[in-house]
DNA sequence: TTGAAAGCGCTAACAC
DNA sequence: GTGTTAGCGCTTTCAA
């Protein structure tokens, strides 16, 4: 029996099928007893058109994907969020792809890159290589990058290494010189550079203090609020602990603030912390934190997005997003004598 | 400029289209020299197939689309592991869509009824009415509920009364009398039905031990470990406090544990906690709790929905799996006197 | 205001 | 082993 068609609609209500078009698409050149039979028919049928032809024939598919890594970290799903905020107000369907590790990665990228699949795409806090990039434009498919990097590419970011220094310059600011740094892996594959660049921000910071930098101050493992709660432990159990930590996250921060009610350190008098993005769980623990505008670079990014498709231009854009400290209640002067 | 089609291919490898689409789909009815000219000419001119032509022409989309509540709990997240477990063995491809209300789902659902956008559906952990299921079957739509129930749909689940029973006779087996219920919201709309079922597993399990239902120990909120973590300080500091508390899941168990940590409760000393789903920071925590497979749900329903596709009989298929309770630390024998 | 018909890019008979 | 061609369901000129 196959599925009911534009034909069998056009029968029913007795036009031809081009008068179904036209109702269906809200053309105006049609009288109302006319579309009101074919709306009729539709709806007796249960009518719904089929889209690979309606793509076909118009040659876009209203739909643009976007590749990220695990979708079950709170800051991609907040920047995922700001993407569809902007998507629902324009007609374009979303199509996440989440993906675990570098060769899903590539071969995501690779299927993608083809007319008939998105209109566009989005990348989201994921590095992607030059030839990656030569692909899509190559076929002239508009990529915007958001929180990642590669020449030739629009994207919407916020510089990492100054809010490494403006967390790290907080702590110095009152008076902290023991300041410990945790994060995830440096230099895993699918590493977003954001750490990596956090990193030297805190670096930066300790340097222009005048203050040498300690590994021993330092830790890197498994993104996740438990690791970093071990992670944290170790830092705070060798002699000579920090009086502060900067966690290069919020989820890892809060780890860091379970390892101290473990150790009944309280925080902020005898152990500061501050994270970093402002998920909602900063707020709810009142957590100081380095803010970064999850919601609107997905916001933005499915803007530019969308431009570019529309325009059919693809000038690199880029657009810088503003960073700022929340002071919480996880930081304090420090009691050094 | 346009896309690069079959026809470019064809003229460049000089053969005809039929030929360079026996190339691409694999057929041996080629010549290997032919061949050989003709992937060239896909090469050097990047050809990647229009598949909304394709998808047209052969009727199907060899995709399924899965349809999900809040894409970031991990519970959601394992299973849809599952089905990508299933599905990259064969030639399907998956499409997620989180939705985080009952008006997005309705949505995603009625625009999903349709042939040409998937051919199949996974419904996950969601609640679906019967004239939304209806909808599906009118147009020979596959349906598998992972997790949830409607008459008329193939379904893999487990016995979420039974799993609230164990928990609950664990307890008192240890020789617990009060025993607090913790949990989400028992009555939302976007309700997993079986969180009530939990719950009404603890009530049957008091029931048989001729223990009465105490509201008093019963807490219902927003998910979440915080959420739960503060529900938790409350059941804690009343006068004839729990001396065990079973949560609904996992992530409430955990901020079950903060709260006692926060109390200096010892657990499982003072306080028992049996959690729910067995994730993977249950075990990091040494949490008790049900274990229901996760994973083999959506590996399960995966394999259902392929193949109901294949076979095009939709002929309903049950697949109840088994539920095991994991005994960790975080559960001990009652010190009351 | 409506209908006839071309054609989007592809697959699969059917011919040779 | 290879080419010709009909047609998947739709939109959109062009004519009426």
């Amino acid at each position: 029996m196959g599925h009911t068609t534009i034909k069998d609609v056009a029968q029913k209500a007795e036009v031809s099928i081009a008068t179904v078009s036209r109702v269906l698409n809200e053309l105006d050149n049609v009288s109302p007893a006319t579309r009101q039979k074919v709306l009729d028919a539709c709806d007796e049928l249960g009518y719904s058109p089929n889209m690979q032809a309606k793509r076909l024939k118009l040659g876009f598919t209203n739909s643009i994907a976007a590749v990220m890594p695990f979708l079950t970290l709170p800051s991609i799903v907040e920047r995922l969020r700001g993407v569809q905020a902007t998507l629902a107000e324009s007609e374009y369907d979303l199509f996440p792809f989440s993906v675990e590790n570098p060769e899903e990665r590539d071969q995501y990228l690779e299927r993608l890159a083809n007319r008939s699949l998105a209109d566009g795409v989005l990348i989201i806090s994921m590095p992607i290589s030059s030839e990656q990039v030569a692909r899509f434009r190559r076929i002239d498919m508009p990529v915007v990058l958001i929180d990642s990097f590669q020449p030739g590419c629009s994207r919407v970011f916020t510089d990492d290494v100054l809010g490494g220094k403006m967390a790290t310059e907080h702590l110095l600011d009152l008076g902290h010189r023991r300041i410990g740094f945790l994060s995830d892996h440096l230099d895993l594959p699918m590493q977003f550079s954001s750490t990596r660049d956090r990193f030297q921000g805190y670096r930066l910071a300790l340097e222009e203090n005048g203050i040498p930098f300690d590994p021993a101050y330092q830790k890197q493992g498994p993104h996740g609020r438990e690791a970093a709660r071990a992670m944290a432990l170790e830092l705070l159990t060798t002699n000579g602990r920090p009086t502060a930590i900067f966690a290069a996250s919020d989820t890892q921060a809060i780890g860091v603030l379970d390892a101290a009610r473990e150790l009944d350190l309280s925080v902020p008098d005898e152990l500061s912390v501050v994270g970093y993005d402002d998920i909602r769980d900063a707020e709810y623990v009142h957590l100081t934190t380095i803010r970064q505008p999850l919601f609107d670079t997905g916001k933005i990014g499915g803007k530019i997005l969308i431009e570019q498709i529309a325009q059919g231009c693809l000038d690199e854009q880029e657009a810088l997003l503003p960073l700022s400290i929340i002071t919480r209640s996880t930081t304090a002067p420090s009691l050094r004598s």
